[in-house]
DNA sequence: AATGAATGAGAATTCATTCAT
DNA sequence: TATGAATGAATTCTCATTCAT
């Protein structure tokens, strides 16, 4: 008989994201370009074609996947902006978020890969580049607001912005590296960036 | 005929680094897992099957030039830590020339790729990475020293070392995420992260 | 109930027509070997997983069609044959009705792909050959009926039949070949192939 | 060393050909849309990849056949359009080449298939559509000539034309529809289309 | 040394068909 | 009856690698 459209609808839903986050296991540990969509399909615990029902191939779901971490950073960035406590104390907890696995489920690699290799097309590339630099931009907001109360080091916001976030993000792969994890003091090293002595 | 010998050798060696560095530019610029062998072929001028007299792989041209590419930061590392002045000195000068495009000609990016990507087999990543860690050795003493004479802060020396080399091998890439390129402020910025106030 | 059988027959019946012009439409315009199940169950309106209900294949869709049509054809011979005036009157009527769009609504292209492709298997063809053939000989008939009376040219009916036909049937497809459409005239100058002078 | 690029070039042409004339047989016999590519591979003797160093695609290969095919109708209707004799005459030796196998090596089933299915995109079904119906303009020129000399019937020379060329172009391929073969009488049924009582 | 023709393993992708609901 | 999620066989296509010249 007729099916239940509810019902499909939260299943469906359920396997974007079963896609998504197997995805972003795969593209993490193996690298974008040599994951296979098979990998992902492996991994997210369905047949590989039944992927091509959601998404239309690699390149779509590696682009899905970087807008939504992408999303994720910004609603960060924004409750960090929004939190109460100095500017210093905003970069702090929303460093600490960042590294906090789970919390950007997907990485940095992963962005950075889409960002800086070929696998997508020039247009997608531009508009995930736009989407980094307005996310710097925000960060960039909070160090001027440091800035203003005299917590924050005077200097260009934005650059300031830009290494700032070069610093936290790469540390997020030291394991990639072989560098190990950062210590808890890791944090606090990294303000001194920005801190005003 | 010993002339020759000699000529064929030099030739030889001339053929190599033209592969090397044309297979520099095309990972860089495309991703290494995307580049094909015709592309590194074509860039170096010559025919894609005359590449295989020099490198049995495109893994082995990966793995040379990330050697040589590791080879060379050592040297440069080595030579801050010989030269005169301060620690902090010697950082500055390391970083400056770091970022200074073509010194370290091969890139941060190629490593990076090849250490947190699957193109390589589990050996020879390990390879890597005890190299890459041993560098960051060397800039660990660098600090440590740095600590000795009071000019660097307290602290972890191997992290700070590994904090530093973050920051400003991520800098180096700032062009591929369409950040632009650090003023020249910005390895003063960089310098704070260790320097003794 | 008995009614519900019977109305369950009837809504049975008019799902197989419905599929079996979507398909005739799809196949014409397509492609008998490009169109998937997919664009017959869509131009049909119902689901795809439906058209299982009614046909156990694609290929078993485009047998039942092209029997239709053929049936249909030989059903049209026979009211031809059957009919009053001259032979040539019969075929003049014959092919007006056969060129007249919606009398034979699959078409001859149809037909043509299943007979000269390897969609279907050599039996299917081997039978859909044979009906081809019958039909054929039902238009010889006619043909060697007008020798008989005086109204169409000596010669071998069976050949003048096959040429007769190939002509009107390739007539009705001059559309898919970007020639136009056949102008009023053209059902008489297709006559001058067999009349007698 | 060097190769021989002079052999290297003729090597090269005869590959395609190969290919092309692989491609016409499998293509005639199986049906475009279900022909492999593996299939006009093993047919013309080598490896499928290598297909691929001639031709990007299947629809490629199918796009130069049609065009050379139709190249090479174009020169048979010059050829007879600049003959001695009646335009009667020229069309009766057309005709006679044409049905001549070989001569038209490949067919016009698939050239139908090219013209009337959705293998090729729109645009370059437009092309073949155009240069058929530049060809088919040539046949109305040798028709219109024997209107003037009086050996050809009156009426529009290209509708004639166009019923012409349907009566022997499908007369080609009864083959495959199970009619066996026109005999050697068909050409003058043919014409009766035409002559001038 | 140098070239590029030739091969085929492997990955992407399509779509007929099955089946739970 | 009716739907569309799910599967995987079959095919296309790419490209590293080999090898004759």
């Amino acid at each position: 008989m007729a099916r239940n459209v509810i019902k499909d609808q939260q299943q469906r839903e359920l396997r974007r994201n079963q896609i998504l986050s197997a995805a972003a296991s795969v593209f993490t540990v193996r690298g974008v370009a040599v994951a296979k969509i098979s990998d992902i399909a492996t991994e997210a615990g369905l047949s590989y074609g039944h992927v091509y029902n959601f998404f239309e191939s690699k390149e779509k779901i590696l682009l899905a996947l970087v807008q939504s971490s992408q999303e994720r950073y910004t609603e960060l960035l924004l409750e960090a902006r929004g939190g109460s406590g100095t500017s210093l104390d905003k970069l702090r907890w929303l460093i600490e978020q960042y590294l906090q696995k789970g919390r950007t489920s997907t990485h940095f690699w992963v962005v950075l890969q889409a960002q800086a290799t070929e696998v997508l097309n020039p247009e997608e590339k531009a508009e995930i580049n736009q989407k980094a630099q307005a996310n710097r931009d925000l960060l960039a907001d909070i160090i001027r607001d440091g800035q203003a109360e005299g917590t924050i080091v005077e200097g260009d916001a934005v650059e300031l912005a830009t290494l700032l976030l070069s610093l936290f993000q790469s540390t997020s792969i030291w394991g990639y590296r072989g560098f190990g994890e950062p210590s808890g003091h890791a944090v606090d090293i990294m303000l001194r960036l920005v801190v005003k002595k």
